[in-house]
Order: C-alpha cells, then structure tokens, then sequence
DNA sequence: TGTGTTATATCTTATATAAGTTATATGTTA
DNA sequence: TAACATATAACTTATATAAGATATAACACA
C-alpha cells in the first residue's frame, strides 16, 4: 500500500502549504514580510520548486501570501493600501469609492455572551473586549460597529492604545497584537433600528437597517472576532459577488 | 521584440483559455458535456499539456469548468445537484438546509426601463421579459423576485413554458436557450416593504426586508439578468464569506 | 462476479526561458 | 572629484515544456 493510497494521503503541495501556515501562525514570518524564495523553501522542505510554487499559487489565491513578480512573495497585511478595503463590503451607488471615518465610542472588558462565545470556541462567560465604534461617510454615520474580541489573545488592549492607533482596526491588531484576519463569514439580515442604533445613525426607531454578523478568522482558520454592524442603507448597498 | 514583449502580450495560458470560452460562447460544448481531454485540447492549440492543465485550473476556479478525477472535465451546469444552489445565498440560520419552493406569480413582455436596460446593456425601452416569483421556505414566502431578461436572447419564453419545467430558474435558461449563468454580481440594501411586496410575504407595510439588486453575467462577462429579490429575514440570512 | 485494461485527471520533478526589480559597477560629464 | 546616467549582474516570480508515477472511473471480458 502506497503513502497515497492510505486515507490521510495529502498531496505534497498540500502538506507545503500546511507547513507555511505553521510558520505564519508562530509569526516566523509577520504581515508584510517577504517569506522566502521558491528556491529557498524548496530547499527547506526538500521538495521542487514546483510544489512549492502550487502551494504558493493557492494560499496567494486566498489572500494570504502575495506574489510580486521580480520583488518576492509577501505576507498578506492590512496595513497595505491594496487590501485596506478587503473585508469593507458597503459602497456608494453610484460606484465612487470613500473610505469612511471611524469613531470610537467604548472599549470595555466584559463576559462573552452566549451566541459569540460559541462562535468565538470560548466558554460562554469568557473574558472579552467589546468595541463599540461609528463609520461615517461623508460626514454622516452609517454604521455602528460592536466588535467583540478575546481577551486572552488581545492581551493588554485599552482605549487609549486604539484612540492613538490612525489606520484601520484589522491594521491596529496586526500590529499591535500579531493577529492577521485573513477569512470573514457575514450572516445579513434586514432590521427594525433598535433605541441606540437609532440614536447614533440619525435615524427613527424601526428604520430598516442591514444587520451584518461577522465571524473574522486567521491563520489555520481560528475564530479571533466576532462582531455585528448595523448599518443605514440609504444610497449606499452591501456588495458582492459571486461565482 | 519579441512577442512577449508587445503591449498586447498575453501569456500563452491565458489565450487557450479565452479559446475554451469561446467555444463555450459558440455552444459547441453545452453545459454538462465533457470538453475533450487535457491530451486532445493540447493537440488541438498546439500547446503542452501543462498550458492547457493552468488554462482550465483556472476556468474551473472560476466554477466554469468542473474537474472530476479519472472521469474528465465537463461544463459547469445549474442543473446539476451540487450548483443548484450556487446563487442562492439565503439560508436558515440554524443551518440547517432547505431547497425553496417557488410560486410563478406572472410572465409579461414589456419595455426595458432605464436602471435594467444600462444594467443589461440594452437600450432604454428595448423589449424584456419581466418575471415574478415568490420563492417558499417552509411553507411561507420568503422572497419576491422580480426578474428582467431581454427577449432577444430569449426569444419564445411563456408562461406556459416556465410552469411545465421542473427545475431551477437558471437550470431552465440553460435547457431552452442555451444561456448559462456563470457569476453575478448584488448589491443589498435594507428597506421597508411596499404594498405588493408586504401583501405576498405576509408582512405589515414597512416591514424590514432585504432588497438583493443582482446582475447576472453569462460567458464572455456578458449581462444577460437583471433582478431584485425582497426577502423577509426572520430566523434567515444572507450568507456570505470574504478573504 | 470479479479482474484486467484503458482513459482520464492528479501529482511530482526537472529544465529552460522570459520578465520585473534592485544593487552594483562603470562610465560620462560638469 | 562629485554627481549623475547607464550598463550589468543577480535575484525574484512567471511562463512553458516534458516526462513519469499515481488515483479514479468506466468498461470489456472471462
């Protein structure tokens, strides 16, 4: 019986790109540091530089790793202008494109309730930080962000820390904390505007808002953030595609 | 100068696979078929077998082919099981899954109206089909549909037609007119229901719903459907995943 | 029913050339 | 000499070909 037949068989490519993904989870090499060349790894991993690159091909298809032709393969990072905007799905109709202006309005430490402790693989009462912020567009609030975290991976988070930090919150965390978001799944839901949502958006009570859940991943698809934003639609949409 | 080096390069790859589309465009394999072998294609362009094998990698990624091992490369087709249900992102949220029942409320021909005709490409008045359906969950009407498609490219469709076909919509344009849907843009807004909408999904007026705007494209990035869902997302959600 | 054959895609390695980027050496000129 | 431009080398990924081994599926046939 051959390795291949056996049921556990991966392909070589495949079991390369595992052991890339270990490296990039014990942060041998960090959000935008270059990795090694095709050669080098194939050196390392003592197969050709053809499986390599297949390995390198798939985990670039994912946004995790960044080909540059000439200059070397990149670890994918949100600090970089191109993917900024990766996981920002709500734009203008008309198509011009605006990075909005965020406020934060609350960091505090609190107990994981149920539902994003469950979908965070903690124990429901775990400690958590919960972010509350304000994304405006052009001048006027669209979407109120609560974003809740593990503590036990954002060790030593506080406000002051954020209120200092310009870029963006997956940016800060990378930063600050190592921690790469690389996958996110939305669950979308249309809502009436409860009392506070209303309040912040300039909206009535029961205005139609989108309802967007997330669940944020890094590497080895770990579950680090899980958040709901709730945001007024009126000229702009959700976009997405698909295939 | 070499070939490579003209402004209107495209690697050898890319070619086959603009060649492979435009025999999907010309029909000469229809969706479920079986394009010709890796061996064959290569033979046919003139090419190494691994320039076809990158060629088709990445059609297949697109979900436009489907490699199946030890079988061959066929057409992706809405027909069958596992892309019945590629373009329907609504889902329960307990997970569990469910294939909606769908209602066909009315076929007319009208003239196109300005958003679907530039959407669609058409000139504004050009001749439409307009299709409306309620789609079931459960029982109880979830979504609206309301559905534009230029009569010139499907020319002959009745409502007689559309009620004596079992399928899904998209697996019924693949059948009778030989357009297949590869890839689709939405843009989703949350808003209030209006009086049709309200009275088919049995919610107040007002109520919050999903409004989902979808340009479908067929092969060749060619828009050929225009629609817009409103969907009660009560105990359901819009699913969606980013990297 | 089972067994071998054949055809397919898949995986892996190897080699060569093209093309983009950067650093360094070399020359040229003020 | 100093500043600047240019050529070259070295390194990177990108493209293309070839060849062989393996996994999967369908089919013919004993």
């Amino acid at each position: 019986m051959t390795n291949a037949s056996s049921p556990s068989f991966r392909p070589l490519y495949d079991q390369i790109k595992i052991l890339i993904t270990q490296s990039l989870i014990a942060g041998e090499w960090r959000p935008g540091d270059a990795i090694p060349s095709e050669i080098d790894l194939a050196n390392r991993f003592k197969v050709s530089q053809g499986t390599v690159r297949k390995a390198i091909d798939e985990l670039a298809a994912e946004n995790i790793l960044i080909r540059r032709q000439g200059k070397g393969t990149f670890v994918a990072s949100h600090s970089q202008e191109r993917s900024s905007t990766r996981f920002l799905r709500i734009s203008r109709d008309d198509g011009l494109s605006e990075y909005p202006e965020s406020r934060l309005l609350s960091v505090s430490r609190t107990r994981a309730p149920e539902e994003s402790a469950r979908l965070l693989d903690l124990r429901t009462g775990a400690s958590i930080f919960v972010i509350k912020r304000l994304l405006s567009f052009e001048h006027s609030p669209r979407i109120f962000d609560e974003i809740h975290i593990p503590a036990a991976i954002f060790k030593g988070l506080d406000e002051p820390m954020m209120r200092a930090y310009a870029g963006s919150l997956y940016s800060f965390f990378e930063t600050h904390f190592g921690i790469a978001m690389i996958r996110a799944e939305e669950h979308i839901k249309a809502v009436g505007a409860g009392e506070e949502a209303a309040l912040l958006l300039n909206q009535e009570r029961g205005a139609s808002l989108l309802q967007i859940d997330r669940v944020a991943f890094t590497y080895g698809d770990r579950p680090v953030e899980w958040r709901r934003g709730l945001c007024f639609t009126d000229r702009y949409s959700y976009v997405t595609e698909m295939s």
